[in-house]
RNA sequence: GGCCCCGUAGCUCAAUUGGUUAGAGCGCCGCCCUGUCACGGCGGAGGUUGACGGUUCGAGCCCGUUCGGGGUCGCCA
């Protein structure tokens, strides 16, 4: 039976006998004393085996090999004055092993358990429960632990409830591509594994729970990216008959918690807010980094009458031109922002017709080239440093496009206004900025299907004051923003059934099609639905910021690759002809070349 | 689907313009060592340079294809 962990042993246990159990984390054979560090969840303890004190123990002491499992019974004695060890916390004492039994021999281990050095992520992978093993490793995860039993703590604190609701459910139109599960009961028919538990969470509500919660699992087959997973974890609330100023000071209050009880940080509340359009204007992104400045500013006024067409003609359709003044740029070279440069290649990937820029000297001269040069008037130069409040040294680059463009130059100089932040060494890792962002629009034109599209969700309600006009109604939406990452987002709902159709309709859903996919909802909303809202948080996006990881595989305990395999498990993987005829499923795929 | 980076011993990496038998540290194995904790000393084993093909007198290095890992664009309401 187990007395002690080991990384809990100070010098108050001198003297006291102990049984120990734990994994052999190095050893040092002296050729006659023999050193062992054992290690459990709690950290290290020094073993020591001697021929003389602790005969019994030392012939098998000197065949112990790392990762060897062990039980040690023994005393806890003081270590010598001249060998404390100041860097372990057991430090001050070592056990004399009496007794000593091996439970299990290992083979070496692929790469070093007690190291903290940088493994090929395959490798890692593949031996998951090795990696995991490692310090690192223990500590993300129990740091995720810590995270949900905050959210646990502090929710329940408040009256929330948490419901699970089904893995099993039903295929919806929008959103991402479903992960499909067949129907054996039911030939021909499918399963979808959720995107997220949304539609029962708001059923829930109609059900009367008031305020409930879920740290849910949610699958989306789309491609993977370093903060994207096929399968991650939301932390999903929903709460009744509250405003959406009450929801949101309510998720202050929750992510101020966390934040100040892992990582010591006091946020300053209420959270800093912009409206969707302010963070498109000033940022460039729905989701803007804040830490540092280099906001764009919009020049259409100064370029109105330049004889540059490029930028005039794009005034004169109703668009805008937009500059990202940069500054301290005498390091960044015409030769990176002209054609074929990375930078200019960098916006052109987002969608941009081209990079212009021009340069701020001394004096407050104002340079560029080519065309651009011969349309700029003192007028115009003068204009530009006014409006953009450059100084000598600035790299002014603009961005234009007609009024229908304008979106895709907000978005490739907001790109490149953090590649700039980043290069130019302007945010500060130890900084940390949360804020909301609201007001979203209700939709979005999708041009591939030629029709508007719910940005947030076509659940979302729109402002009151919008309502008469759907297409251009703002969102009674909102996403938690931190360090430029979203991490949260939500909306307040609608909850009645005329609006709902409404919605629908604005969608291009026909009444057949909003009723063959989510008739149930809008029977629900038949029967006395109230007013409720609530919020999703990525929760791996979470808990790898507050880590400081760059990846949230660092925070899941079995990820999946890039090409969204499991590679200790060889899954996904081929299955026996007679499941799939159990399943009454056939693959399309020809038999692959032989040889 | 596109673009970019990477793949050399068990691990982390090196290898000049294409040039002898592909090296180092750690780990592993053996021997020695009674106070180490990155113990130390001596010795040893360990390589299809991811795979296939090509260029060349000669390829880890150049070219093509392919497999795998990562980053990213598209995609992700």
């Amino acid at each position: 039976m187990r007395s002690d962990y080991c990384g809990t042993l100070r010098s108050e246990h001198i003297g006291k006998t102990v049984s120990l159990y734990g994994w052999i984390d190095g050893w040092r054979d002296h050729g006659g004393v023999i050193f062992l560090d054992l290690r459990d969840y709690t950290g290290v303890v020094q073993i020591v085996s001697d021929p003389q004190r602790t005969p019994e123990s030392y012939h098998l002491a000197s065949s112990l090999r790392n990762e060897y499992v062990v039980r040690v019974e023994g005393r806890v004695s003081a270590r010598p004055e001249h060998s404390l060890n100041p860097r372990l916390s057991t430090g001050t004492v070592e056990v004399y092993a009496d007794t000593l039994e091996v439970l299990n021999r290992a083979e070496t281990p692929p790469f070093a358990i007690s190291k903290d050095e940088e493994v090929d992520e395959k490798l890692r992978l593949k031996f998951r429960y090795l990696d995991l093993r490692r310090g690192r490793m223990q500590k993300l995860l129990r740091l995720r632990h810590w995270v949900m039993q905050i959210v646990r703590r502090h929710l329940d604190e408040r009256g929330f409830t948490e419901i699970e609701t089904p893995v099993l459910v039903k295929s919806t139109p929008e959103g991402a591509r479903d992960y499909l599960v067949p129907s054996r009961v039911n030939p021909g028919d499918w399963f979808a594994l959720p995107q997220s538990p949304q539609l029962f969470k708001q059923l829930l509500m109609v059900a009367g729970f008031d305020r409930y919660y879920q740290i849910a699992r949610c699958f989306r087959d789309e491609d993977l990216r370093a903060d994207r997973q096929p399968e991650f974890t939301q932390l999903d609330i929903e709460m009744s008959f509250l405003s959406m100023e009450e929801i949101i000071a309510l998720n202050e209050g929750l992510v101020a918690a966390i934040l100040q009880e892992t990582m010591g940080l006091e946020l300053s509340l209420p959270l800093r807010r912009l409206t969707y359009a302010e963070a498109m204007v000033r940022y460039g992104s729905d989701k803007p980094d804040t830490r540092f400045g280099l906001e764009l500013v919009e020049v259409s006024e100064v370029f109105r009458e330049s004889s540059f067409q490029v930028l005039s003609g794009a005034v004169a359709a109703g668009g805008k031109v937009v500059c990202l003044p940069v500054p301290g740029a005498e390091g960044i070279t015409n030769t990176r922002v002209k054609p074929g440069g990375d930078l200019f290649e960098f916006v052109t990937q987002f969608g941009a017709r081209g990079l212009l820029f021009a340069r701020v000297r001394e004096g407050g001269q104002v340079d560029t080239i080519g065309a651009f040069s011969k349309s700029l008037t003192p007028e115009i130069a003068a204009g530009m440093i006014e409006k953009t409040g450059a100084q000598p040294g600035h790299l002014l680059l603009f961005g234009a496009g007609d009024g229908t463009a304008v979106p895709t130059v907000l978005n490739y100089l907001g790109r490149l206004r953090l590649k700039m932040g980043e290069e130019l060494g302007l945010i500060d890792p130890n900084r940390h900025n949360l804020l909301w962002v609201t007001d979203f629009p209700m939709f979005e034109w999708n041009a591939e299907e030629k029709r508007l599209e719910a940005l947030h969700h076509p659940f979302t309600a729109p402002r009151p004051e919008d309502e008469h006009d759907l297409k251009t109604a703002r969102a009674l939406a909102y996403d938690i923003i931190w360090n430029g990452v979203e991490v949260g987002g939500g909306s307040l709902r609608i909850y009645r059934r005329a609006l709902q159709e409404r919605v629908f309709e604005t969608i291009g859903l026909t009444e057949e099609e909003a009723r063959a996919k989510f008739g149930f909802l809008l029977d629900a909303f038949e029967y006395g639905t109230p007013p409720h809202g609530g919020i999703a948080y990525g929760f791996d996006r979470f808990v790898m910021l507050i880590a400081g990881e760059q990846s949230i595989r660092e925070v899941i305990a079995f990820p999946k690759t890039q090409r969204a395999q499991d590679l200790m498990l060889g899954a996904p993987s081929a299955v026996a002809d007679r499941q799939l005829k159990e399943l009454n499923v056939r693959s399309t795929l020809l038999p692959k070349p032989q040889g």
